[in-house]
Order: structure tokens, then sequence, then C-alpha cells
DNA sequence: ATTATCTATAGATCTATAGATAATGC
DNA sequence: ATTATCTATAGATCTATAGATAATGC
């Protein structure tokens, strides 16, 4: 019998790129690498399976655009001192939502992916922490910067992923104040001129 | 052809159970939940593959009972003014080891996969947080044990899944320095009397 | 006789590719 | 003519189960 066929996309490879790198933004905040199927994603990009692999060549390369594509809107959009409570708002914030850029769900939820870890470590994790750490001059400022993107993270997980209570419910000014203020102790700055130190 | 079969285990109904939980402890721990296969669980623990449906019903069971019985060692297993660094120091050495207790970065590596989060949320996070919890009197005392345990799974996950640089070579004195001295302004106690705190 | 252990496989995935079809650009 | 899109499927998983085999306990 004649099964009714996929009516064919307009020949739009730029519009399908996109449409591709956004639904898989998308769904990987929603459930990770893992329990993304290359298939889910085509199907709500509204593209052939088959394109996802001429774009992108894989499932993972396709990760691994998604999230450098969304950690440099993030890290080059806003002031730089500001650049703390941004990690620590997109990592709270879930609303996978519209236009703008995805939070860092996505990533929170590939963490067990070995291949989606390794993506993570080198390029992202180096990115992020490398930022954090010019907050300090202390003598382990990478550590330290190290230390308050791995809560930043935590958190994230906890809320957004995990949704525990009270966590889950908290207000983001909340979340925000108590970490702020423990993360100012690591990674004040001691002026050289001989500030006090704690 | 006579392909060689598998020698008969001796019939041990619990060792075999035993070696099971073992096996999967260490694995889940390895890998995390998605990435362990039932067929590594039984091979490794030297079980035919079908025994591990009968004794744990299912591989989400299977895990289920893992993470109990890790954590109750734990939570039970010294004192209680020693319990965060006891959680923080699980979560930090990843000796994915011989006789005792695994530790907490099974629970780490699993974060991604929904069945098991559940479990977290529901029974774990609970229980870890609950404890935490009794450290302050705070009015939102639950709230900061989560920002806590959030900051230790975090950390851990950093450290001993992701491998992150610096944070994964940092000796674990250091590691648990930093974090106990900030945790101390998070859940200490105001005593009503107007003793010295931490 | 009971039941722990093992074999074999059903059934349900999922990624990736080869090659057919048809829309565009020259 | 070129190449974006689509069909169909290979090939490789993985969980779970039905039923055969054999070790134990009475």
């Amino acid at each position: 019998m004649c099964e009714d066929r996929q009516s064919r996309r307009r020949r739009d490879p730029a519009a399908t790129r996109t449409a591709l790198l956004r639904a898989a933004g998308e769904l990987f905040a929603e459930r990770g690498f893992d329990q993304t199927t290359v298939r889910e994603v085509a199907s709500r990009a509204e593209v052939n399976q088959a394109l996802l692999f001429r774009y992108f060549g894989s499932k993972q390369e396709l990760f691994a655009e998604v999230l450098s594509h969304n950690s440099e809107a993030l890290l080059d959009g806003g002031s730089p001192e500001e650049l703390p409570r941004r990690i620590l708002e997109s990592v709270l914030s879930e609303h996978v939502g519209a236009g703008t850029e995805h939070t860092l769900v996505a990533l929170l939820r590939s963490f067990s992916d070995e291949r989606a870890a390794r993506l993570l470590r080198d390029e992202l994790g180096g990115a992020y922490a490398e930022r954090l750490a010019r907050f300090t001059d202390a003598p382990d400022a990478e550590l330290r910067a190290d230390l308050v993107l791995a809560w930043f993270f935590g958190v994230g997980m906890m809320r957004s992923v995990l949704r525990k209570s009270p966590l889950a419910e908290a207000p983001t000014e909340v979340v925000v104040d108590h970490l702020m203020r423990a993360v100012s102790l690591l990674l004040e700055k001691n002026s050289p001129t001989g500030g006090d130190e704690d």
C-alpha cells in the first residue's frame, strides 16, 4: 500500500543546519547526551534523520557544536565582572526556551557520558575556569576557580536536573546570594599593597 | 560443534547475590548506570547473566540496592560531627576498590539517567541533606544543606568523573580545607546563649 | 522435589550509511 | 549537473524472559 511519505522539505541547507542545532540544543538540555536520539533531534527540527549525519558527521560532533555555540554566547555576552553570576544563573534557570541561547543544563545532563565528558573537560571546563581564576590572585587561583565552577555545576545539577527540594523551589536570588557570599571568600583579591587575608 | 560451556557455578544463592551487588557497585562507580550493562556486571561477578534478573528483578532495582547499601554505611559509619567530611572524602576518593564500601562516585556518574535520578532525589538526597541540615539552626537550614551537598557532589563530579585539572590532581586535604572553611559559613550554628561557633 | 544455574533468543532499541529521488542553479 | 533530501536497512547493541539442565536437600 501507498504509505504517505514525508512531504519533501524545501531545499535550504543553512536553515536545515540551524534547525538541527537548535533542536539538538533543546533536547540535550532536556534529556542529556545519552538519552537524546538522533531521530528525536531530526524530528523536532522537522528534518530528515539522515541529514543530521550529512551536516554534522555524528551525534558526538553535533553535541560538541551545540556546546561551543552556547558557551561562546555566555562567556562573551556581558561584563566580565558579572561572569560568575551569569554562569550561575545559566545553570539555575531551566527555561529551555525560545530564541535565546540555552542554559548549561545540556552540559550538566551529559556528565556521565564518556565522550561528552571529554569535551567538557578539554574545551569548556577550561574556558570557564580560566575566566573565574582571573578573579583572584591567590597562588592556587586555578584550583579555587575549579571549586567555584564545581559548586555552580553541582547546584545546577541538583536544582535543574535532579529537582531536589527545597533547592528546586528556592527563589533564584536566595540561591545566588548564598553562593556569591561564599564564593567571594574563595575568589577575593588581596591587593598586593597589603590588604587583609582570611 | 561442541562449544565449551561455562562451567556450572556451585549453588550458593547468598554468595551469588553478594557477588552481583559488589560487581554492580564497582561498575556503576566506574561507568555510571547507563553505561554499565547487565552482562558486564554478571561477567565481573562471574555469575550467569540471567541470575541478575532472578535476584534483583531489573537493572534499576539492582542500582537502587547498590545505592542504599553503600549509603547506609556512609551515613552511619562514624561520628555525626564528622559526617560532612566523610561525605566529601567519599566523593573525592575514587578508590573503587577492594572490600570496603564504595564511594559515592557511582551516584555521581548516574545523575543523567532519569530513573537513577529519581532514586537519588527521593531516597538518597533526602537522607544526606537531612543530616547536613542538623548542623545549623538557620531558618533555611534545609536549603543550606542542599547547597553544601550540591557542592560536594559538584566537586566530586569534576574531580573524579570529569578529571579536570588542576582539581583532579590537587591533594585531598587542600580541597577539603577549602570546602570546609566555606561550608562552615553556611552551616554554622548561632547558639542562642551566645557561645562561639564552628 | 525443589530450585539455582545456564542456554538461547525475542524484541526493542539506536547510530550510521548506501543509494534512490527530486529540487535547484547554470 | 549538482546536491539537498528521503527511503530503507545493515549492523550492533542491550534488557529481559522462557524453558532446559543439574546440583542440592529431604
